[in-house]
DNA sequence: TCTGGGGTCCTAGGACCC
DNA sequence: TCTGGGGTCCTAGGACCC
């Protein structure tokens, strides 16, 4: 019988926010941008929610339920920074951590009796040892699997701790709305409720079979959630350390819709380049490039190429995003969003002439060094980066015989 | 009300190979 | 010549999470 903790932090980024900004305390706030803004609730405050603000929700909606709101940006930085503190503490606790995000994480303290007591007392500690090295309050479940630990944290906010005893675990999902079972969303609810199933405890009583017909896999994992057990690939047994990403992406959504194609293929320049960076930064070379387009309508298409071999060079990125997208944008339609992606992600480059690889070495040095004068500099200086790309390119031609002779890393 | 950005996992069809 | 099945890769879309 294991022993999981899943520490949930109440509010994180709105609570970040209040530790550099106290005058925030007790009053309705709002994480994620202007009001005015095109976006949506990252976070609110609990006041916040007592006017009906939830995550996800539009700024605009957010802002019309509660105009005298303190609607602020935003510090990713300082969440990450805190986020790494809370890690350190965790550590302390238990060899087996694993951040699920940036404000929760698992925690196998299976064995640990002797060295914190048991589940409460450690429990209790751990609270305490958060909030006086972070000045931050979490909320804690106690269970034998990652789900009821995960669910018991939810029921256990705010600042709370919630111990559910083993053999207990069905007893304490039963009555809980179906939608609490982390995987559960609005879809999967309604399916559900059209089969009269409205409670964790409706779930549990039906039948295996009868779920994987009508949801296939997911159904049978369905079922055993139900009855709380870690099914499924969402709760892989062992809690460990984080694998390294299968996707690297970033996207961006206009201010206001877009049909300039010399300004929409600047911007896919820019996001695949900003992918490429992440791509050196993690040591990952890329097979698949996805792009993303959404229309004024919402509608939302993806378009994918898979390249011979991997990369992490802007160029190479930035020429399949521009394809992709040269090729699938739809002429004078106006684009609410952009998005590059990578997938495919592996560790190495595949098999190069050695000529190529010198080649790219050059390159990849080249850029490395662009990213620290963009480190410096700010991401304004990305045009010195495409600027130097095109230098490159020029002298190379003007007198190719010069290149490999010199020294390879003196042109970044 | 008018819908972010960064991810993971799953499904399903078609291509291709054995 | 016709038929088959399994495995893997690629692509597109969608549910879900924080």
């Amino acid at each position: 019988m294991r022993t999981i903790f899943h520490v949930d932090m109440d509010a994180f980024f709105v609570s970040v926010e209040e530790l550099f900004d106290p005058s925030l305390r007790g009053k309705p706030v709002v994480v994620g941008g202007r009001p005015d803004a095109r976006g949506v609730v990252a976070a609110a405050s609990y006041e916040a929610r007592k006017y009906g603000i939830r995550s996800a929700m539009p700024l605009r909606t957010a802002w019309r339920l509660c105009p005298h709101a303190v609607f602020v940006e935003g510090h990713p930085e300082r969440y990450r920074e805190y986020s790494e503190k809370i890690h350190e503490i965790l550590c302390e606790f238990s060899p087996k951590v694993e951040m699920a995000s940036i404000d929760e994480a698992y925690l196998d303290m299976t064995g640990t009796e002797r060295l914190f007591g048991p589940p409460m007392k450690a429990a209790h500690n751990l609270h305490e040892a958060i909030r006086q090295r972070t000045g931050l309050n979490c909320s804690i479940g106690v269970a034998s699997s990652r789900l009821v630990a995960k669910v018991a944290s939810d029921q256990a906010k705010p600042n709370g701790i919630l111990w559910v005893l083993p053999g207990l675990e069905a007893q304490f999902l039963a009555p809980l709305e179906v939608g609490k079972i982390p995987g559960v969303g609005k879809v999967t609810e309604q399916r559900l409720h059209e089969l009269g199933i409205r409670r964790v405890g409706d779930l549990a009583r039906l039948d295996e079979g009868f779920l994987e017909e009508r949801f296939g896999r997911w159904g049978l994992a369905l079922a055993g959630k139900a009855r709380g057990l870690d099914a499924g690939a969402w709760f892989d047994e062992e809690i460990g350390e984080e694998a390294p990403p299968k996707s690297v992406s970033h996207e961006h959504t206009f201010e206001q819709d877009l049909v300039d194609a010399q300004l929409l293929e600047a911007t896919v320049a820019r996001l695949a380049s900003m992918v490429a960076r992440r791509l050196r930064e993690y040591g990952l070379y890329a097979r698949t490039v996805h792009l993303k387009l959404r229309y004024r309508d919402f509608t939302t298409i993806t378009r994918s190429h898979t390249m011979d071999r991997a990369t992490q060079l802007d160029a190479d990125l930035v020429e399949e995003a521009r394809r992709l997208f040269r090729t699938h944008w739809k002429r004078g339609v106006p684009v609410r969003l952009l998005g590059v992606a990578a997938s495919g992600l592996q560790i190495q480059e595949g098999q190069l002439s050695l000529l190529d690889q010198e080649r790219r070495e050059r390159w990849r040095r080249a850029l490395e060094a662009a990213d620290r004068v963009r480190d410096r500099f700010g991401e304004s200086a990305i045009e010195l980066g495409s600027a130097m790309e095109g230098l490159y390119r020029e002298r190379a031609h003007e007198n190719p015989a010069r290149r490999p002779g010199r020294g390879a890393g003196k042109h970044g």
